[in-house]
DNA sequence: TGTACTTATGAAACAAAATTGCAAATAAAC
DNA sequence: GTTTATTTGCAATTTTGTTTCATAAGTACA
């Protein structure tokens, strides 16, 4: 989809506010809110748009541990690989989970109460795994940003 | 701050959707349209929730490249690390930062419109940087989940 | 157990925001 | 330069969010 100068500047405040009233918008990039609603509208149903989200304080919820973890996987078979995929997603506690090139196949990002619920993940996930052969982990002590903010070009 | 049961089941909706009006949030879990409000906003004020923000695919935006970065640093004084942590953070490439332990001391995911521009980067915040000892790149060939939700433990 | 105090609730009134209809303006196609 | 298709702003409408207020539920304590 073709995105104009408008478009752009409305995604920019949307990533940061996406509560940001759409007459606000409109005065600071200077359309009517009924402008700015049609476009986000339209944004939305084609795509641009994937999600309106609210992010939550991850210790609030009891789950304060980040974890990083490199997968290798025995076997790169695509119908292995496919079940690793639906494996790793099906999890709540994988927050994200990425198919990467190189020595590893995965990096998933975890989200935990405490290590003694990565260890037991850990033996469902991997060490009950047959497929895979080893996994590298690594313990956040500080989300220094979180985001999934995309920098707009401007021209 | 000191969250129950309706607490929790208002936050597993707006983790999903948090365009869900009020009054939808208060059919589903029993309360009126006010009661949603009114804790919502109590757990806007107080942090429990620390954003509200539209997710754009990064693709649409030009940036459709997601990369992993290990990095290591030569000295780890407090204040350097400090400094690392400032720099990467003012990226808007960068759109994660993590502070970790063990034998890496960062790990980055950036999103970037091409390889060239993740070179161009890697110059800025590797090569000229004279206190990075090492660091290992990732590219993602697929982003098979990307979320900040949360499960929510229920009881 | 009873009283004072605090806090949360729903219903209704109110305010603010989003959405739609429509005519005018703009841009694109030919 | 005329036609066609899009996009716009304004105003009306509808939906959603917010506040008020009286009531109910829950606490603390004598």
């Amino acid at each position: 989809m073709a995105l104009d100068k408008f478009d752009l500047e409305i995604l920019e405040i949307l990533q940061k506010n996406n509560l940001t009233p759409q007459r606000d918008i409109g005065d600071r990039i200077g359309l009517s809110a009924a402008a700015v609603q049609r476009r986000i509208k339209r944004m939305r149903e084609t795509g641009v748009i994937t999600a309106d989200v609210s992010v939550v304080d991850q210790s609030e919820l009891g789950h304060p541990l980040t974890i990083f973890v490199e997968v290798e996987l025995k076997d790169e078979q695509l119908k292995l690989i496919d079940e690793a995929k639906q494996l790793f997603s099906s999890i709540a506690e994988v927050q994200q989970c990425y198919y990467v090139t190189g020595d590893v196949d995965f990096i998933l990002v975890l989200a935990l109460p405490t290590m003694s619920d990565y260890e037991k993940l850990t033996r469902k996930l991997f060490f009950g795994n047959p497929n895979v052969k080893k996994f590298k982990t690594f313990v956040s002590m500080q989300s220094v940003k979180t985001t999934f903010e995309i920098p707009i070009i401007k021209k």
